[in-house]
DNA sequence: CGGGTTCTTGACTATCTTCAACGAAAGTGG
DNA sequence: CCACTTTCGTTGAAGATAGTCAAGAACCCG
């Protein structure tokens, strides 16, 4: 499942993995800034993140870029279509992939439950991105960054001294790419959430959520 | 497919029906108008829209809407997440649509070639809304309609006394509310892609393509 | 420690939205 | 079939949000 608005699926299904009773084929293990594929390359496999943080990307020819996904432990990155993947994915961390053959998601390979398993990936990642579009499409800057920072904090979040925790291994200008906004706005509004203490900036990489309510509540467009 | 920025699915395929070897239920018809499903609905059925044109939509709490796409024939609609349906859905014309049980996706149920066209259906279905990713996240307010045209244009157009012609069921609302403007924006850039010539609107439903490489330029931003 | 990248901040600008009015089209009822 | 009402679409003026350009600060890496 991909860092979006969440429709349902809550932290309630940590990490899942998904068994295969076929070929056991070893984990794939990737550093970060290397590229798991490209867009155009044909799909051979599947990839349940085990471990680390992957970013989804797509490019216009003039370079405007845009950020599909962050694929955390437990989504599915690769799926196909007519045979082709249609972003490039980058580690951002150091990352481990459980890959599964193409042909495990499209006609079963006799493994039915993996089988079922990827297609309820598939189905999930599409009420996922139908999240995001109203999210690229309705939502203010402040509104898309709290939306962003309440999704990671319910997935990724941890507690430390009596505050939810975040950490963000992306860069502003990602985040920016993924938001549709800029990495100036970003950083603004980073900073205007931090001047009213609803979040505090312990290091560029690690947010603490100081007030989780507020949050939510400016993820919502309550803040005016 | 649905009426994003294509891929690569051009009209090669217009509408390969899927059959299925399965109970044969009968077509459903649709009045304008009205609603096929609703978010929040249990998923029973999946369709294929064989004549028609429909809207999918999603509510924020507070009023705002974003339409997630427009389904024309040979688009099939209803997949479900986690068994439930995440977005409205309406008709915007009289429709006739073919039912295939939920099953026939989540299991096959015997009927592998439908099951096969179901899953591959699924997985057009998001490349497709990750071209709509970059359009809304990164394109400007004249890229969008220009893309909008092109796409529709591509997939509906119908050629009249040498020129191409689109018909637009949906209402304004609807164009600004897929493309994440607002109704004045969409009227003002109809109105300036026509002052420029590029197009012509016949009537308000009718727009004719005058200049389509002029129009497909303003849609990548080479309009600068 | 130093050089390069990334992040933040400021001033200014552009694009799109908002608010408002008007006109055109479509639906309703006599 | 026409008058009335309502909805939808267009246009204008003003304002706001986010973008652009530019400079400085913080961070990272060898």
């Amino acid at each position: 499942m991909y860092v979006t608005i969440p429709t349902d699926h809550r932290r309630s299904n940590p990490i899942t993995p998904l068994k295969s009773v076929m070929t056991k084929t070893a984990e794939a293990r990737l550093k970060p800034g290397s590229y798991l594929y490209f867009e155009g390359d044909e799909v051979e496999w599947l990839y349940q993140v085990m471990v680390g943080v992957l970013r989804l990307t797509r490019l216009l020819a003039d370079g405007r870029r845009q950020v599909i996904a962050f694929a955390y432990p437990g989504d599915i990155v690769g799926f196909p279509a007519n045979g082709l993947h249609h972003t490039d994915c980058e580690a951002l961390t150091d990352a481990r992939l459980q890959p599964f053959r193409r042909a495990a998601l499209e006609n079963g390979e006799g493994d039915a439950e993996l089988h079922a398993a990827l297609l309820q990936s598939a189905l999930r990642e599409i009420s996922a991105m139908q999240d995001h579009f109203m999210m690229l499409g309705r939502k203010s800057a402040c509104e898309k960054l709290a939306s962003f920072l309440c999704v990671l904090t319910e997935r990724v979040g941890e507690e430390v001294g009596g505050y939810m925790q975040v950490s963000l291994p992306m860069s502003r200008s990602d985040i920016a790419d993924f938001l549709g906004l800029t990495t100036e706005t970003v950083s603004r509004t980073f900073t205007q959430l931090r001047k009213s203490n609803v979040i505090a900036i312990d290091n560029i990489h690690t947010i603490i959520i100081r007030r989780p309510t507020a949050l939510l509540s400016l993820s919502l467009g309550d803040g005016d």
